[in-house]
DNA sequence: AACCCTATTCCCATCGAAGG
DNA sequence: CCTTCGATGGGAATAGGGTT
């Protein structure tokens, strides 16, 4: 969490640095990399139990979808040419939840669609099916936890929605996600920046969305030590 | 009328592949 | 080797509709 927060502020003093030119808070994201701490630590757990860290890609990550040529990755686990395990790591910090909590949706939703189509057109020739993660990293702020009013024009929506905060839309989201099986496992973490170097830097609000059940389930299936 | 929510579009640093 | 091109990804400006 600590890498997370640190990374946003230095990106944001690049860029002025640089007399950046990024409206809002948009100059802490567009240089990406603030979940590396994440992707070290989950190649960290990979490898400690017993996964050939040259299996373990960050980069050259591109997979073939169905419905687009290509997607990047951001890990890939490949050993003897079998696409072991695939994970996708998202992040959000901000007001604007509305329009970017729609927008992840689809993204997640269309990745994995793209990416079992091209499974069942035998994409990754002889591989079994690859194990899919998703991991949501929220920020944890009283915007994000508030509830949001839904429209129900023409029908009511899903019960579960009314008086749904953002946080719990997405914990909602992630849990649809693996009970549809469009991924194996996700992963749901809210975090409070003003807690960034505290003991409680984060939390976990759903036990199915934990990050130790996620964690353990990639090393079963990548073939590791537990 | 003020406010809130959603959809769309744009932003640009970064990286890697392709082209010269 | 250098340049160009294209894809990526978290966020916000904007517009438009609905709600209170």
């Amino acid at each position: 969490m600590k890498t997370f927060w640190q990374i946003r502020d230095r990106q944001i003093k690049d860029q002025e640095r640089r007399g950046g030119s990024d409206q809002g808070a948009r100059s802490a994201v567009t240089g990406g990399k603030q979940m590396d701490g994440f992707v070290r630590k989950i190649i960290e757990l990979m490898t400690a139990s017993g996964v050939d860290e040259g299996n373990i890609y960050t980069k050259k990550t591109h997979l073939p979808g169905f419905f687009r040529p290509v997607k990047g990755w951001d890990i890939v686990v490949v050993v003897d040419g079998v696409l072991m395990a695939a994970i996708e790591l998202k992040s959000q910090v901000g007001l604007s939840f509305g329009n970017n909590f729609n927008n992840r949706t689809e993204e997640a939703m269309g990745t994995a669609l793209d990416i079992w189509t091209a499974y069942r057109e035998g994409a990754f020739c002889t591989s079994p099916a690859p194990w899919l993660g998703y991991l949501f990293l929220l920020e944890d702020c009283p915007e994000s936890r508030s509830p949001v009013r839904t429209q129900e024009t023409h029908f009511p929506v899903f019960e579960e929605f009314r008086g749904a905060s953002y946080a719990k839309r997405y914990e909602l989201f992630c849990r649809k996600l693996v009970r549809e099986r469009q991924y194996n496992a996700a992963c749901f973490i809210i975090a409070d920046r003003e807690k960034s170097n505290s003991f409680e830097s984060y939390i976990e609000p759903a036990d199915d969305l934990s990050a130790d059940l996620f964690l353990s389930q990639l090393n079963r299936h990548v073939g590791g030590r537990e």
